[in-house]
DNA sequence: CCAAAAGTGTTTCACGTACACCCATGC
DNA sequence: GCATGGGTGTACGTGAAACACTTTTGG
């Protein structure tokens, strides 16, 4: 009896600039689906665990380390690949546009960022996965302080701001947000302020992990 | 270059009794750790999906059918398992205890249901998976009217109370719970009431699926 | 001095929380 | 008639939401 299956890693990356919510994509350089733009993603190798496989192939593939990487669920439909059996374990990652670069590599004609709306046709159920991972993107940015993955270490409370709204997709008032945003005492306030803007400079703030995790210890919940 | 892997499904079953919430372990018949009480679980086969072989194992080892059930983790730690490289999607259920009857089956000595804390000994990472299934039904079970899948169909107030209290594991208000619950509208109230019972029989309720969705369609959340 | 974004308080309303007694029924 | 759980209302405080003007800075 042969029960072996092939397994692969494909991942999500949502990255921010200025403007919008992006994905990071890949341009196949091998079969099946050469030159389409794909998630970034491979095969599980025997000695890797799951989450080792991601990191690998989002490195190899585009560059990107040191990233905000989760699970977020696993695809396997019977005929979700042309290749045969084939179960895919998805992963999310958030990262700061600006502080990153990335580059294609192995496999891999290309890599770029594209808008969440307005993708190209993806692949295999890619598109599919894409939706999954922005739906828990949305829902967890709420619950857990997982959006200052998407910005600089030094942000504005603007720029937090903007970030909340365009994952959420909603408008949200300036003073409740800082009201409530500061009134958690996550936040670091630093003696540092924008540079080079045409307007008043804004203060700098950095996320307090540290401080994060003592209050959840005592039982508090991040709540936006 | 062989990627292939192979592939399990292992479920963690709740089941609510008076006095309980439970889980449901399978004795093995079958090397490795014959003897044990385990999750139940088995290998994914090639022509079925995920959820089929969480439902065909289910059936075959404890004879449960029709039952909630949602995808939980995927574990793949390369030593997770002697046998060699294995990674297990894990699936998490709910059942109403009195309405349904379990019994071994298929490479299963036993199968019976455990108080989750008082668990025996468990396989692999069996206990960790049982961990992360726990942790996941006290979180969801705030957000989603899954609670509803522990209780027959017909049941009462208390009834309902004492399931969140067992799953929270904390005492909730009688008053202010049945506010809450009811100014939802998400409960039919019937023209029945409890009978064999030694006092006042209490008034019996059942969950209104289609009202939910139609809620939820617009924008409605539930949360206790 | 003008444009652009930073920064800041108050009022209102809804909802969560705390809390105790009478009622119906079976034995 | 007594034991057992069923069923009900109010007062209080906290936190969410709505809302507009002054300040700072660069060009």
């Amino acid at each position: 009896m042969n029960n072996k299956l092939l397994v692969t890693v494909d991942c999500v990356v949502f990255g921010l600039d200025e403007q919008e919510l992006k994905v990071l994509l890949i341009e196949r350089d091998l079969e099946p689906f050469k030159g389409q733009w794909a998630l970034p993603g491979g095969f599980v190798r025997p000695g890797e665990s799951l989450e080792q496989t991601a990191f690998r192939e989002l490195q190899e593939e585009t560059g990107l380390k040191d990233v905000f990487l989760e699970q977020l669920y696993t695809f396997g439909d019977v005929a979700r690949d042309p290749r045969g059996r084939v179960v895919t374990v998805a992963y999310y990652a958030l990262v700061n546009l600006g502080e990153h670069t990335i580059q294609a590599a192995t496999d891999v004609k290309n890599a770029a960022w594209f808008s969440i709306d307005d993708l190209p046709k993806l692949p295999f159920d890619h598109l599919q996965i894409f939706d999954v991972a922005l739906k828990r993107l949305k829902a967890k940015v709420r619950y857990e302080p997982i959006g200052f993955e998407l910005l600089p270490e030094k942000f504005t409370l603007t720029q937090l701001q903007r970030l909340y709204e365009k994952v959420l997709d909603m408008p949200i008032d300036k003073r409740n947000f800082r009201k409530k945003i500061l009134s958690m005492e996550l936040l670091k306030e630093l003696n540092e302020v924008e540079v080079d803007v045409a307007h008043r400079a804004a203060r700098l703030y950095k996320f307090d992990e540290t401080k994060y995790r003592q209050l959840k210890e005592k039982g508090f919940n991040f709540e936006l």
